[in-house]
DNA sequence: CTGAAAGCGCTAACAT
DNA sequence: ATGTTAGCGCTTTCAG
């Protein structure tokens, strides 16, 4: 044992009673000076106010939470983090909950395991949401959470037999513009590389990609399975659609970092022109795409607009739990770089 | 008012004493058969806990925390969090606590408000840790920290004046093995182009690097500020070292990024050959270095290793609130690729 | 508008 | 090994 001086002294956190005491007020009356509208003369509040600014008093949250039943907690919970798209997504939502006086608790799917093993372990905080990120959840752990009044919130993902949250950005319309870009500049044979099969963002980038071209009249456009959203994905499938009879001259992507593994094929180990042999588009818009060294057209993922709403629904449902499931789908826009063909260029190059 | 059935029921969850009840043991059995080393027959224990699994009984956290005065909670807090090799980080880590029962609380330091802000929102929840990632700290808030008990754990940085803990890559080494992989492949003229001056990381390997550079005889290494991390700062400081009329000819970049930055401005708008005019290299060792189109050489950061030091640290403390403030430094490992010139390709190529 | 008292759900002495 | 009791620090009736 070590003698007294010599071990850490944690200096004890002051409490309300102690607060009160030196005031010379209840202990009702410091936690009324705290909390929003409550019956107190606004001259005490600010003299509690400040003395407990003075002194480092906060309110202890857990006494708090078992109290009046709010956590002020929003869980986020991950899986395949690797997108950089939800590291911004991630620090957006968290500054902003931040704000508005609500703490993160992240929670991580590892490979071996499933997000229904690894929600239980946010619900037991009795958040008063759980965003789910980059995870696709079972329909019957949905049900799950609901039982138990915790709402949860998809976020850039939906589970499409449930009624949840949703927010998500218009996938379709990100493929429905894709596809007119490339039909407008002449392109014959379109292609897609896929990323993760179920994905809603999957199956809805190539809905809108497949259904405009068919709509204007290019109803054969090829699809090659990525699997995951990764580089190596999009390079193995670029060379894949590459030795096809009948060589697409423009492949859209399910993300950017899908493109930049078929832009490295299709250059480096085939050694063709892009955009001059074959164009290549994305879809996130993260920050390397407008690198000079990629410069690719992609659709640009409106992270910013897709916090902030979901930031709103946190606040509209807090106000009314009643609130109706709403999926919100928010629209992005093309960004035209060069790894696509333009009418212009296609002349000039005498295609 | 809606009629009851309309309403939102929230399932209530099961408690404690409900759970004694249909057992007909005493509320205080089935707190015990929940903590790890008490005083409990393993038969009864299994019997709580099979029936609590069935019935969804989870002790109240809150409740928990109030009386035991721990949280099982740990904070990380962040602010540049750009750089991909946080992401891995922040899951590694994450995923790690949760397996060994403590949950993450998330923070970011938004761009307008400094990290002594945001602390203090961590430390009402009286975390067991706090790691910092990514983010300078003043040290006045350390010591604030320390005063109420709170562990802080920098993580890839550390407060020089400070004591506390802190896990590091050894960046000086990286310097060190750059430097010698240039020497060795007969580079002439080395410079340095630097991230965030006062980051700690930065400085170290600027030493390393600088160091072994003038300890093998050359003690003119340039050095460029590049201010920030990021592709734009590389990409002008090339430039700007391109300007100098004596040229390097081996480039070592703060990080990979910069890095990145640094190629495009030198192939693409300088029209130089990297590696057969320049060498550049990088540090990290993120993801991306290894696609064929950067094929970045670059000194490995070991974060895995960084995440395991990081969570042994954090139970050796646990175990032992006295251990003695320790800065742990992970060598990582150069890893040699296209972006750096070899001696056989040298003499090859006729230089 | 303020104070006294009850109790949120649980753990930790203290008994038995 | 189990039950009984007293709080953890706070908010919220209920009086005044």
């Amino acid at each position: 044992m070590k003698p007294e001086s010599e071990m850490k002294q944690a200096k004890k956190r002051i409490l309300a009673k102690q607060l009160a005491n030196e005031l010379n007020v209840s202990i009702s009356t410091v936690s009324r000076a705290f909390s929003r509208d409550s019956a107190i003369s606004p001259k005490t509040r600010t003299m509690v106010l400040e003395r407990a600014k003075a002194v480092g008093y906060q309110p202890n949250p857990f006494a708090q939470s078992l109290i009046t039943r709010k956590s002020n907690i929003v869980a986020i919970i991950v899986s395949h983090f690797e997108n950089p798209f939800y590291t911004e997504a991630l620090t957006g939502l968290c500054e902003s909950l931040q704000q508005v006086g609500l703490t993160t608790m992240f929670f991580s799917v590892p490979r071996d395991q499933t997000p229904d093993e690894i929600l239980p372990q946010a619900i037991v905080y009795q958040p008063e949401f759980v965003i789910v990120m980059a995870t696709t959840i079972s329909s019957r752990v949905v049900e799950e959470a609901a039982k138990y009044g915790t709402n949860l919130i998809f976020f850039n993902r939906y589970v499409p037999g449930t009624l949840s949250f949703a927010v998500t950005c218009d996938n379709a319309d990100g493929g429905r513009a894709i596809a007119d870009h490339l039909i407008d500049n002449g392109h014959k044979r379109m292609a897609y590389i896929a990323g993760v099969k179920n994905a809603s963002t999957n199956i809805d980038r190539w809905k809108g990609f497949s259904e405009r071209c068919a709509a204007r009249g290019f109803s054969d456009v090829c699809r090659e399975e990525g699997q995951i959203f990764s580089y190596e994905a999009g390079y193995k499938a670029a060379l894949n659609l590459m030795k096809q009879r009948h060589r697409p001259d423009g492949i859209f992507c399910a993300s950017d970092i899908i493109a930049y593994g078929a832009l490295d094929a299709l250059r480096g180990e085939l050694g063709l022109g892009v955009p001059d042999d074959v164009s290549v588009a994305g879809f996130d818009n993260i920050s390397m795409s407008a690198w000079p060294s990629h410069s690719l057209t992609t659709y640009h993922h409106p992270i910013k607009e897709m916090v902030a709403k979901t930031l709103h629904l946190i606040e509209r449902i807090s106000a009314d739990p009643d609130t109706a499931v709403e999926a919100a789908s928010i629209k992005g826009q093309i960004v035209i770089r060069h790894s696509t063909r333009k009418i212009a260029q296609q002349e000039a190059t005498g295609r």
